[in-house]
DNA sequence: CCACATCGTTGCGTCAGGCGCAACACTGTT
DNA sequence: AACAGTGTTGCGCCTGACGCAACGATGTGG
């Protein structure tokens, strides 16, 4: 058997095999079936089926009863719920982002820090169908997006060398992939309290963020604005701005945050 | 090594496992050691301390550094945001019911029906700090709840049979256990298109729900407004009400139902 | 301040349990 | 009707997950 199928170290394989075919499932490809998951994770079929049925009988993952092929389970979420339950900081943001999201009529995300990724824990969508961008749970790159970046700014710089790649990956043609740039970039950020990213990460997608403070002075959190690039022009932010720093100063206080 | 832990069937043990030792996370529980998940699962304390550090691996626990207990990881979320991503009717309703909450200030929910059980799969909290009652993936029981009444309400008996236990669970003083009275309950409920539960599952707690069609007239959903029993007075809900079966109506519609 | 209790982790040898193989039932296509 | 595709399932082999026990770390109470 080969040793390492995709990641790291000492584990039960059984339980590496069953999230590696949890992972599978991504936006784009919701529902899969055997064969494919099977040809994704290099497991025999045979085995891939067992683990899947194993993961049925939790509600892990569930079974289109047509097609036979499988997709993700409800069961996920009430796991997942209890993790954001975890996060008093959902539950004191949630209604004050509420009066942003309107006022904006943007959507609005609260993210977190997640090893060299940005999480999405709560998002507001705009009521306007454009497309969704504030998927809940989403992870994103730092160097290219407005939460990551005001991640970056804020911490040590050798933080941010353990976390930044030695290239920074390019995801579109605005992507800052200079290193020096970037520093600059970040100097900027933390002058002027907020962070703001055109299509550096997709084309066509901007957003403006802004660091959320606990009791100790930590950024513990962002929350964003982030529109179709043809609606987040200059002006749109500046008028936006105002609002998101208000938005992001009366949580931090909630937190237990004081300026001083 | 006895044959069932739990549950049912033909199954990878390791799987059931690492998922047993995934449940035993509560809201009153964020936070497990070894030896007591070790306790509660039946699982021998050496192999749930190398299931949990697999599950860490994953990203689907996390470690506490100082007292190294375990809790829930972000990992869960990514996926869980998945899962709801798929559900259409989350992207349909969410902009819709804004408006609801800015209006009653009280908490929304969005649940669907799961085997035995109704999931919140969309909430928005009242700004009013009382308690968290619209946790997200949280499973509702359904013969006690708003909710889960509208889901009996519009299924066939013999749907009903197969879902309802032999004898129906009292939560509090109000539950109704009489199959009888819950019948009459449901009929009322059918006549007039809503559902109240005032403290039948929680003390203290009380919601008012209407059920959401798609395409095909099937109730697929429903929308509830949850909140304090004093603040959820009849006078209160009755001003409430237009509002939430608008709003029903309108999501109804967006998922191409039509009264006809 | 040290003995003790309790925590979570880890080598080790064993054997149960997960594995790949191949045959299977089933569906939809040519 | 033959076929290529799906997902599932006995079967027997052998690997890999298991329980045991020892370990280092932590903290607690005498």
């Amino acid at each position: 058997m080969p040793k390492r199928e995709n990641n790291s170290g000492t584990a039960i394989q059984t339980i590496r095999r069953a999230c590696s075919i949890l992972k599978c499932f991504t936006e784009e490809n919701p529902e899969l079936g055997v064969t494919t998951i099977s040809q994704k994770t290099g497991i025999h079929k045979s085995s891939t089926s067992r683990i899947l049925s194993s993961l049925q009988n939790e509600g892990f993952v569930e079974q289109n009863a047509q097609s036979s092929k499988y997709r993700l389970g409800l069961g996920l979420v009430s796991l997942a719920g209890l993790v954001l339950e975890r996060l008093e900081l959902r539950d004191v943001a949630q209604p004050i982002i509420q009066k942003l999201a309107r006022i904006t009529q943007e959507t609005i995300n609260i993210s977190v820090l997640k090893e060299d990724e940005s999480v999405n824990i709560e998002n507001i969508n705009s009521p306007q169908p454009i497309q969704h961008i504030g998927l809940l749970g989403r992870r994103t790159p730092l160097h290219c997006t407005s939460t990551g970046k005001i991640f970056l700014a804020y911490m040590t710089k050798d933080e941010r060398q353990g976390l930044l790649d030695e290239t920074l990956k390019s995801y579109t043609q605005y992507t800052v992939t200079d290193r020096k740039a970037l520093e600059e970039d970040l100097e900027k950020i933390r002058r002027q309290g907020y962070a703001v990213a055109h299509q550096e990460f997709k084309e066509g997608l901007s957003a403006v963020a802004a660091p959320l403070f606990d009791h100790n002075g930590m950024v513990i959190a962002t929350i964003s604005i982030s529109g179709p690039t043809y609606r987040m022009k200059k002006d749109k932010i500046e008028t936006y701005l105002p609002y998101l720093l208000e938005t992001s100063e009366e949580i931090s206080s909630k937190l237990g945050y004081s300026k001083l």
